[in-house]
DNA sequence: CTTGAATCCTACTTGATAGATAGGATATGC
DNA sequence: GCATATCCTATCTATCAAGTAGGATTCAAG
């Protein structure tokens, strides 16, 4: 699970959205708020209005909302917005992939592992990403001990 | 979770070991068994002999073996030892990561979402991986039919 | 109806990296 | 000493990530 700038920006971004939904807020705001690049912010939030996750109002007192509540909204999606599939293989989907002889039961594997990072991803919404109350399930993945630890 | 061609690569010819274990295969012949750029295999099997996950033997009659025996080798081992950390967020580990304001949370989500790929991924081994026979939480995630679906 | 603050659009730069390929030096068994 | 391997160093090319630049467009308030 490879997060990009462009991804973790966007994340970061979408949560503090959050904390203003449903008031608009300049790109400005929201690049000081996260410490980011002004410019590099409008790139991302164009990103996300193209995915219609965020809409944008122009002019003075002009800014950046939330299409939909932020508990209907996962993180998965942000991701998907600005850093395309959450899993590839060799740049293909998990499920296009194919191999012959001792590799064949590759693709099964693939699956899983794009599975499993979805269960935390995109069952997690921008709500919960905000406050830190996740799913049990992902609660109980960061609570294990060697979850922290580098391999 | 994303992979490389490099690690593609590096688990179809781990897994090509595991079927003749232990017989040495040389690179051409693991090469041309799973149709790879001969040159670029030898590359990848450098990076795994690096990281002492197969042995080498020169000379006539040499080629590759796997250092220990498949069912002790995980497919996590063999992508970390071409590709580097399974997971990373703009570059580092997920553990390392670090924000104010609204992002106050996201490191927990990072290290599940390690965690989850982690579960998959360190939990297969070699020998599974050759056979298809995966734990049954891993047979799980590739049932389930959404599974299959693009997102 | 002008002004200021904001989004939006196009283009560009820069550096790093992936994915190879090339050629040969070195080791080994027969 | 010869055939067959691994092993080492170097190089190439295209793509992409990350960020910058400049200005055109929109809109509310006064």
């Amino acid at each position: 699970m490879q997060v990009s700038a462009r991804g973790e920006y966007a994340v970061r971004i979408a949560v503090t959205l959050v904390t203003g939904h449903p008031r608009t807020i300049s790109a400005s705001s929201l690049a000081s708020a996260q410490q980011l690049p002004r410019k590099f912010a409008e790139v991302i939030l164009g990103d996300l209005r193209r995915a219609h996750l965020v809409d944008s109002v122009r002019g003075v007192e002009g800014g950046y909302r939330l299409a939909r509540p932020p508990a209907r909204i996962s993180v998965g999606e942000v991701l998907r917005a600005v850093d395309g599939p959450l899993s590839e293989v060799r740049g293909r989907r998990p499920e296009e992939t194919s191999y012959e002889g001792a590799a064949v039961n590759l693709p099964r594997l693939w699956v899983a592992a794009r599975a499993a990072v979805r269960s935390v991803l995109d069952e997690v919404s921008l709500e919960q990403a905000a406050s830190g109350d996740f799913p049990v399930s992902v609660k109980e993945l960061a609570a294990e001990e060697d979850a922290w630890l580098p391999r």
